[in-house]
DNA sequence: CCTGTACATGCATATGAGTGCATGTACACA
DNA sequence: TGTGTACATGCACTCATATGCATGTACAGG
């Protein structure tokens, strides 16, 4: 039994697929960024030496995950003089987050009940 | 100004990283398996050969990916006969992403009240 | 102008992961 | 019992990335 795809599915299932932005999972998925991301919960801000010093990873190694975290925009940098302070950006954080759960449910109900039985 | 870090935020960041399952997010981060999710979603429950026949890869490539996504909980497979079905299971899937979303919001609200501004 | 601090960046290295081919296993069917 | 199908797995290759060191840049302070 096959499902016929209407052009209305095929665009809610395009859209979930941009919504998972792989880069943006990629940050997440690695344990040092993670790790980072704890500290800045916990601290709030500070700047990448102070961060590098709480981390067994040398500052260069911070300083780009910093960067690349800060790109996806879980974070947020000031430079302040000589430094630079990191500090969570959790509202764009949840909205990810939330909007992927809302299209998945979307998906599920409109592309394929089954999936959710 | 030092954030005092009493037990209870420790605790909550700490339930916060470990639902960021380093796992999880590392196999969504690859769009051969978003192509593979959404092929799922719009064409429902589907054998590896066919699937395999509507990708790029090779059969082998597509059948290790599906086995890792079964692994992190976002797919079923059913043995039947000398074929292996596949579907997206939907609700672990939705049940994970709502569950970071509400521990994020809890270290939000608890632990950097700032994050959120 | 010199020195030290804070960070960014280029480079080489090592590890991990995706890929395809070749082969092995299991089983339905003639 | 032999053949073909569907899939799993071992292996080698390639590429991305995390890492640390060395160096470069910017700038505050003496």
């Amino acid at each position: 039994m096959e499902a016929i795809r209407t052009h209305r599915q095929t665009k809610i299932a395009e859209e979930l697929v941009d919504a998972l932005d792989s880069k943006f999972f990629k940050t997440l998925s690695e344990p040092v960024r993670v790790q980072i991301l704890k500290f800045l919960i916990l601290n709030g801000r500070t700047d990448i030496g102070s961060i590098a010093e709480n981390m067994p990873q040398d500052r260069s190694v911070i300083s780009r995950h910093l960067n690349l975290m800060q790109e996806v925009g879980i974070l947020i940098s000031e430079k302040e003089n000589r430094h630079v302070f990191y500090s969570v950006d959790g509202q764009p954080f949840l909205e990810k987050l939330v909007d992927i759960t809302e299209k998945i449910n979307k998906c599920m109900k409109e592309c394929c009940p089954d999936c959710c039985k």
